[in-house]
This record gives structure tokens, sequence and C-alpha cells, in this order.
DNA sequence: GTAAAAAAGATTGTCTGATAATCTAATGAA
DNA sequence: TTCATTAGATTATCAGACAATCTTTTTTAC
């Protein structure tokens, strides 16, 4: 009869949990970028005392994140965090489902829309920025297809993000870019021209610098 | 000699992405909603054929982003997404690092810019929203410790963005918030006070509906 | 009879050890 | 040298076991 069991009141934290948080400044001590390999996984259990099970329940959640690589025969590599697997398994979530569309046009039309000064700026010393968004923009003119649509509208949004050389905000596109991929294909063809046109005159504008009217 | 040995060209998918793949399927078939409980680790991997060791592995990544939660002796059930988490880990990366904070600053004072008008808008409707703005900044002006006037700061332009309604905006806000911990540091005390001022000129800006001014 | 305490059961947490699959590097042959 | 082969290292996956923790049931005390 166990009088006095041993008992967690605040709850011991998870030992995978700890091994994160070392592991995470591990990597930021060590400035570890890209590409950079490091220690096996018995290595790393070792070093931070815990079995090679629970270090790898810690490098396996980094893995899905994209913070880490792992293959057989090399080892754990840092990697680049893919923000479109992400937001894809955050995306289905529950919580994250009642965002309706009029609050992502809207949210997307406000980044946009600030872009634009940034975007005509840059304008002015680089003309590819202009070329690029034409090219997209006369694919799209041309496709049929409804999957190629998309892909390209989403390339045009992304590639206008990309001109403002605000790199923060490329993430969140993608980010945007997943949630939208819900709705569009409920998006009528009488749209398409609508896009198209919208998309040539706020090129046009911003190659001739009036940005208000963009 | 192995003349043959069994190869993978292609490169088989490991377990654990095929498990989390169902299991993201699993919980969207089933229309689970936080708190819903999910079928043991035993019987989950029995389900997908593989061991409870590979089953874990998945359910383990989904938990580090709050997707799901376990506990001992009450097993798996649906959580609630953290961001502020998953950009703690995200944040961190060295992909990330080398963005400037000028950049970060552009890219702040863009989306809150845009962010007024909605916020001009939900205020006409709401006295509350002022009222809790001016309270941060209040408290804000009364602070001495750093540490605290960086906790209030990031409170104040949460709340603004919250104001706007527009939801996507919260989760960004959040991940611009973890970049910008790298910084605040460095921050003069000088620019305190000027930075108190400015909050408050928009706030009286936005209760009097002057969008371009704030 | 009710409420608190204790026990029993269920479930995840963690460890150990072993084998397969895969990549890298050393070795040897043409 | 250059290519194929072999050997070594490392992750991938499995199985089984026990501990820790939570939930439910049973027992006890009043």
């Amino acid at each position: 009869m166990p009088l006095v069991k041993q008992m967690n009141v605040i709850g011991r934290p998870k030992l995978r949990t700890i091994v994160a948080e070392r592991l995470k400044t591990f990597i930021v001590k060590h400035n570890l970028q890209s590409g950079d390999r490091l220690p096996t996984e018995t290595e790393l259990a070792k070093k931070f005392g815990v079995s090679r099970l629970s270090l790898r329940e810690a490098t396996k959640s980094f893995e899905f994140l994209g913070i880490l690589e792992s293959k057989p025969g090399r080892g754990l590599t840092v990697g680049s965090v893919n923000m479109e697997r992400v937001t894809e398994y955050l995306g289905f979530h529950p919580a994250l489902h009642g965002i309706s569309l009029s609050e992502l046009i809207d949210t997307r039309v406000l980044i946009e829309t600030g872009v634009l000064a940034h975007v005509s700026q840059r304008m002015k010393e680089n003309d590819v920025l202009y070329d690029k968004l034409s090219t997209i923009n006369e694919s799209l003119r041309q496709t049929r297809s409804l999957a190629r649509w998309i892909e390209l509208d989403s390339a045009f949004h992304r590639e206008l993000i990309c001109a403002s050389g605000l790199s923060p905000l490329m993430a969140f596109t993608d980010v945007l870019a997943v949630f939208f991929k819900r709705f569009r294909e409920s998006i009528q063809k009488a749209e398409w021209s609508q896009g198209i046109q919208s998309h040539q005159q706020i090129i046009e504008f911003l190659k001739a610098g009036r940005v208000v009217d963009a």
C-alpha cells in the first residue's frame, strides 16, 4: 500500500521536451548552418544523458518541421525549414478551419497593397522584376487548366512579394497560399480574366511609378 | 556477395511519413475537434500496420506542433495549435537568422499601416478597443524594467493586430515577435519615450477616425 | 447512504537490445 | 586513373519490458 506515492503536481517535463531544448541550444551555440552535420544519435543521446529513443523523439519532431534531416548511413544534418510542409499540417487542424474567405482576401490585399511601394522602388533599379511578373501573367492568360491557373496565380503573388525584398513576408505568403488552396476550387471561371487584367494593370502602374493608383 | 541487393532508387518513404499522413486523414475523416479522444497508441499502430514506435514518431511530431496531446493513463487527444511554440523553434533556425532589423521594421510598419484602416472601422463600433490599447500604453509609460517594457510593447502590437479582426495576421505577428526578440535587447532607452508617444498618437488618430494621419 | 480513501486497470513514458536498410568511404581491379 | 566492390558507419524499424501517471472501480469509514 503506497501511502505516499511519488507524485508530480507540477508535472515533470517530458524527456523529449528537454532534449528538444538542448538540441536547439546546441545548434545555436555551434552556429550550425543548413547542411552542417550533427553528431550521431548515439553520441547525442549519451551527451544528453537519455536513451537513443528519447533523443529520436526530439529529432524526429525537428525533422518534421524541416529543421533537421536524417538519412541512414549519413546521419543528421541541419535542414532548411519548409513552410509549406508545416502549414500543410497546421492548416488542416480544426482550430484553423474557421477562417473565412473574405478574411483571407482582406489579409492578402492588405499585404500586397503595402508591398507595392517597396516593389515600385526596386523596379526603378531593376527591370528584370517587371519582366518576370509580365511573363507569369502572360502564361496565365494562355492557360486553360484550372490547376495550372491556380499554380501560376500563386507564383504571381509570390513573385510580387519577393520583389519587395521583405523576406519575412515570403514565409507568410506561403502560409496564406495553403489556406487559399481550400477555397480556390470554388472560384468561378468568370473571375479568371478579371484577375489577369488587374494583374496587368498593377504591373503597368508599377512600371510607371504610380503607386497610389496601383 | 550480394549481386542484386534490394535497392531503392526512388527512396522509399519513411514509415513515420506515411503514418503522419494517415493520422491526418483519420482526424479529418472523423471530424475530430479539440479535446476529442483518439484510439490508443497500440490500437492505432495495429490499425496502420506498424509498430508502436513508428506510430509514436508521428504522434510526437504532431504533439510538438500542438495538433495532438498525450498523457499517461489518459491517452491521445486533439489539441490546439500553439503558434508561439512553433515559431519559437522555427525562429531559431539558421536559415531565418539573416534577416536584418530594418527589414523587420519595414515589414511590421507595412502590416500595421495596412491594419489601421480595419482597426479604425471596428473602433467606431466598439469603444473597448480604444480602452485596451490605452491601458497597455499607460502601463508602458510607467514601467522601468526593460524586460517588462519589451513584453508590454509586444502586447500592444499584438492587440493592435487583433483589433483588426484579421486572424491570419495574428499568427504572423507572433512570428515577427520572435524575430524581434533577438534585436530588442539592443534598443536604447532613449527610444522608449518616443515609442510610447507614437503609440499614443496612433491611438488618438484612430479614435478620431483620421486613418491617413496615423 | 454518502463521501473519502484505496486499489485495480488502462495508457503513455522510457529503456534495452537486436536486425534491416541505406549511405559513405576504403579497397582493389581493370 | 577510374570504376566496381567491399567494409564500416548510421539511421529505420521492430519487439518486449517496466515505470509513471491518470481514470475508474471498489472498499472503507462515518
